[in-house]
DNA sequence: GTCGCTGCAAAGTCTTTGCAGAGAG
DNA sequence: CTCTCTGCAAAGACTTTGCAGCGAC
């Protein structure tokens, strides 16, 4: 469970309010798979890739099957709706996370893979500034940082 | 061949001398098809797929073979070198560009496809504030913004 | 000459798709 | 009951690798 657990227990009820309301208004069906992988993307505070997705819900549900293919579709679907995000770096593929938070950058430590994530308040500004000088309608944004972590620098 | 005529003509000399004696350092061989690659990379405005890359290649300099895998295996070494650097967008794999210019950010129209550099210094600077912030040690980053850009917006 | 480089094809990854049975509405 | 979902396995897309001959130094 989470140290943030007061807001997040909270949230996770609404969260999987909004994912009921879009399948039902998409015409498509609230099935256990699909809501354990909202769950343990939820518990989750890392940024996981589909694999990595998939082995916790084998861990933490393995009395329920989930194959591989739906962790993919369903990541696809909640794309799609915006409701998770991801970020792909390297050729190690692509990693999601929950798109339901504030918004926020990411710096990825390049020895450890983790990703630390920073809001900046001033950075989003320029961001529109700039989209606005060259007439592009922005429609999301992201940012990452390559770097070393403070904990690989010391090792 | 490119409207900013004057200066890449000599840049591309100095281009081709690193990649030599990055080479060299490395008891690596400048080989035709390393020298083609690099000169097809220069010339191209274009953020290219290998797979773009290598057509591209074989439309110019048709008379030379140059196989997949060794455009592959060139631009990871390049990349290595930090000769060119790579944007991973979407699931549509990666994109390369030579990364001996000024550092710049992207934004890429999701209608089209189409990418767009910018360069904000004020973003820079506010980075590296960021990082220092949390002890981490920048090596890269990268911007991209998503939206739709003003081409497509009119059609 | 030596030793790295190359094209080719085969082997890997990661992701998507077709299908027949299972399950939500 | 209907029509979507799912797991499975097969197919795809993209990248990497092994190898024998080729070519830079």
């Amino acid at each position: 469970m989470n140290k943030d657990f007061s807001t997040k227990t909270q949230k996770y009820d609404e969260l999987i309010e909004d994912f009921k309301t879009l399948l039902k208004k998409n015409g498509l069906k609230f099935t256990m798979q699909r809501e354990v992988i909202l769950k343990v993307l939820y518990d989750s505070d890392e940024h996981l890739t589909p694999e990595a997705l998939h082995r916790l819900i084998q861990e933490r549900y393995a009395d329920l099957k989930v194959g591989i293919a739906t962790v993919y579709r369903t990541l696809s679907l909640l794309e799609n709706s915006d409701m998770v995000t991801s970020l792909s770096f390297g050729s190690q593929g692509k990693k999601y996370e929950l798109g339901a938070k504030e918004h926020h950058d990411h710096m990825i430590c390049i020895e450890c893979g983790d990703i630390q994530e920073f809001v900046c308040e001033e950075i989003e500004k320029r961001q529109e500034e700039i989209t606005k000088e060259y007439g592009f309608l922005m429609k999301d944004h992201s940012m990452q940082i390559y770097g070393i972590c403070s904990k690989c620098q010391k090792s």
